[in-house]
DNA sequence: CTATCATTCAATTGTTCGCTTGAATGTTCT
DNA sequence: AGAACATTCAAGCGAACAATTGAATGATAG
């Protein structure tokens, strides 16, 4: 009974809901979604020690989200299967719909204020080509350097203050950062829509932009 | 830090992943999405004794997963979102691609027979109107009565060689059970192929068919 | 009101998880 | 070959989890 086949394929799906059970482990996946990295950068980027980053990470391999190849001595993770966006992305999503903690959180991120509807990508691109909106990537500078949205100004919730005065109050704002888990375009939003400024989010972030085939700038350094 | 908005969101994201960690969760839901059902109920389908049937449900409920109401002494558990569906399929599909044990498990499953392509839903509802297939619905008689696709044939992997003969050779066979997860649809059509017949399966099950908006027969009690 | 039934709670045990620490492996550079 | 570096392994600790058992709760029927 216990090796049933049934029994084998449930055990095997539910490892993979495992491996996404951890905050640790959707911080690396949503690192790795912006691009391969290694496993100290990562450990940099999400806080952790560089042996639980480590762990995490070929726990991630075991379930089949990641795929790992050395480079010099360095050894590169990235995201195996883009479907994993949709799974995170679907998570979020049901966490929204029936997790009142989920809802109160985000209303205190934007100070009460009831945030407004997200920008669409699609919504995006046209306004864009048309030049009716400004772009803010809200990711850090190395983030940005590495791939954005073209036409895009890279910023910090730190730096908005100094570059207001920088912003065509005509024009829309549209925010974005990493996906559906970054918190820093709420923040932004949030704070312009206080200066009186007309700002919204983009829907997902800059690896869901990409999936969608869309262009995307890139530093080469 | 431990407390910042980010985490506690990925918190959040992290606890209904985890809901989905447990093989014994994962067939609660598959059966959650045949309809409605009570404590016991629940635990007779899946093989769990009803204190601990109970305890997987109760921790389902925290993740927003499934809610629950009383009727008369029993409480009923329902599914609380009909993306938990997609979400549960897209770790199948997750699984399907990216673990190899699990290609494994369903070439063993069909015998070691390549396994055809399965039937979408719309291709399966046209031909259904037109009258070119036999709709074959694997899942034990009760299910079947609470509900099944209009002009499908109930039976079981047991029965199906003595329900052969009767069937039309001429015409193509679908297979459908409980869901994506339902691993007697892929037997019944190995072994109809066995026989000779041109079978195959429907993509999803009836939860998913009837998501779709489309015409389901029930039997009334 | 009491008996009965379905469900939940509480206490227990063995197991796994997440993280830390320190040593071991493997790769590159000189 | 040896030094420096990035990553992984191994052992240990506290916390959380899955399953069992037996008692407690809450609703209904007589």
């Amino acid at each position: 009974m216990s090796t049933s086949p049934k029994m084998a394929l449930l055990e095997e799906y539910a490892l993979i809901a495992r491996a996404l059970s951890a905050p640790a482990r959707l911080m690396l996946l949503e690192q790795l979604a912006q691009g391969p990295r290694g496993v100290e950068g990562l450990a940099d980027k999400t806080g952790l020690t560089v042996a639980n980053c480590s762990q995490h990470l070929q726990l991630l391999r075991r379930a089949g989200l990641v795929t790992s190849h050395r480079e010099g001595k360095a050894v590169i993770y990235e995201l195996a299967d883009a479907k994993t966006l949709d799974l995170m992305d679907l998570l979020r999503l049901l966490a929204e719909r029936n997790l009142a903690r989920v809802e109160q959180i985000l209303r205190a991120l934007s100070d009460g204020q009831d945030a407004p509807e997200p920008v669409s990508r699609d919504e995006l691109a046209a306004r864009l080509a048309e030049g009716s909106v400004t772009v803010l990537d809200m990711r850090p500078a190395d983030e940005y350097e590495s791939a954005h949205i073209p036409g895009a100004i890279n910023t910090t919730l730190a730096d908005l203050e100094r570059l207001l005065p920088a912003l065509d109050a005509n024009k829309e704002i549209v925010a974005y950062c990493r996906g559906p888990y970054c918190v820093y375009s709420h923040q932004a939003v949030a704070a312009l829509r206080r200066h009186g400024l007309s700002a919204r989010r983009l829907e997902g972030g800059l690896p869901e932009w990409r999936e969608d085939g869309r262009p995307v700038l890139i530093d080469v350094g």
